[in-house]
DNA sequence: CTGCCCATGTAAATCGTTACATGATTAC
DNA sequence: GTAATCATGTAACGATTTACATGGGCAG
């Protein structure tokens, strides 16, 4: 349900093709959500059949797309869904499920997933250090397209705002770099193996 | 996938039932994973088709359980599943698409949803803090029970590796918490909003 | 004109959720 | 005997993944 409005957001801020949406919610590219394109065609379709999208009218679709916008009906709906509270996703990690049942397992095997996990949010933390950068300097494009719907008095806290949320996204991964940093330093440790922190 | 092991990691430390299968998975009391009695029967009955597990012998069921065992098949599938490399799951966070849409809505609200996931990490820091609790004080069951079978000099190492697996969520809890304050802080703050951190 | 990317989908399978059905046992 | 809990499921639906189908436009 919640792929539906992460679309809608897009959408608000830009009119867009499902091919366009496709490329931003790719994988590792995402921003807080990710799909491939045929759920997001068959989205797409339900929206609009719901009528919370509509086909933009303005300029002739460049190519074969297919370029929809919000309708007013669809912007209230994601006013409504965003005002509600959250109902928290169950907990599921499969990772921690690996390395739970991998103690029977040698350390070299429990050492191989700790680094590909530190080398992952490595990774994430890069992409999500790209964001904040792009916030700072003034170049995030789907951040300034959105600030044109405010008033300029209310920019810098929007801006505050998702800076905020980009920034929590680093702060995760450093987490658990440094859990990952501390767990293989343990691995590597003299074979007293103290107690875990 | 991973239900699957996640439920052959319980039964291979005890033979359990479904039913105790599922107080284990419960929501908000699940090991890294969690599901509800439905799913773990269909998955039991398709992991005595693969012949990953039995029904248990020993003992005659107390009531009308259906106690299960893994089996020398089923173990090996956990190990060969337990050593390969992880693909992480999609990003998907429900909770962080609210807030990055929530640009239009007025503070209070932004802040109550902050409040609510300050005070959400604040429970799960507090399951994972007892189960870190637990495993101090040697009171962790399944933690003793899968220490049986292992040599006595390697459980100070088994030990530590699963401390520092349940450390590793508290302390994500605790980013998620200093997050959701300070931010909350921020909100509160003069109306001068200074840069994000 | 061939290969690549743009662009939109359909189909099947798997995984997860919600609602409901059914009967046994235990506590009061 | 009545309610709560134990215990095992079925059915229907919803969400996600994977594989495939199809055609247009552009660069070499």
């Amino acid at each position: 349900m919640s792929l539906r409005y992460a679309l809608l957001g897009f959408l608000i801020t830009t009119p867009l093709s499902g091919y366009q949406l496709a490329t931003r919610f790719k994988s590792g590219g995402g921003l807080f959500w990710e799909a491939v394109p045929s759920q997001i065609y068959r989205e797409l379709a339900a929206l609009e059949v719901l009528g919370w999208i509509a086909p933009a009218p303005e300029g002739l679709p460049a190519r074969n797309q297919r370029v929809y916008e919000v309708t007013s009906a669809g912007a209230a709906a994601m006013d409504a869904w965003c005002a509600e509270a959250q109902d928290y996703p169950p907990e599921r990690d499969p990772e921690r499920v690996r390395l739970l049942n991998m103690d029977g397992a040698p350390p070299a095997q429990i050492r191989a997933h700790l680094e590909a996990h530190r080398d992952h949010y490595a990774d994430r933390r890069r992409f999500w250090q790209a964001r904040c950068d792009e916030v700072d300097a003034g170049h995030y494009a789907r951040l300034n397209a959105r600030l044109q719907r405010y008033p300029a008095e209310r920019h810098a806290f929007i801006i505050g705002q998702v800076r905020r949320l980009f920034a929590g996204n680093v702060r995760r991964c450093e987490t658990e770099i440094a859990w990952a940093e501390e767990f293989i330093a343990w691995l590597d440790g003299d074979t007293s193996h103290g107690p875990a922190p």
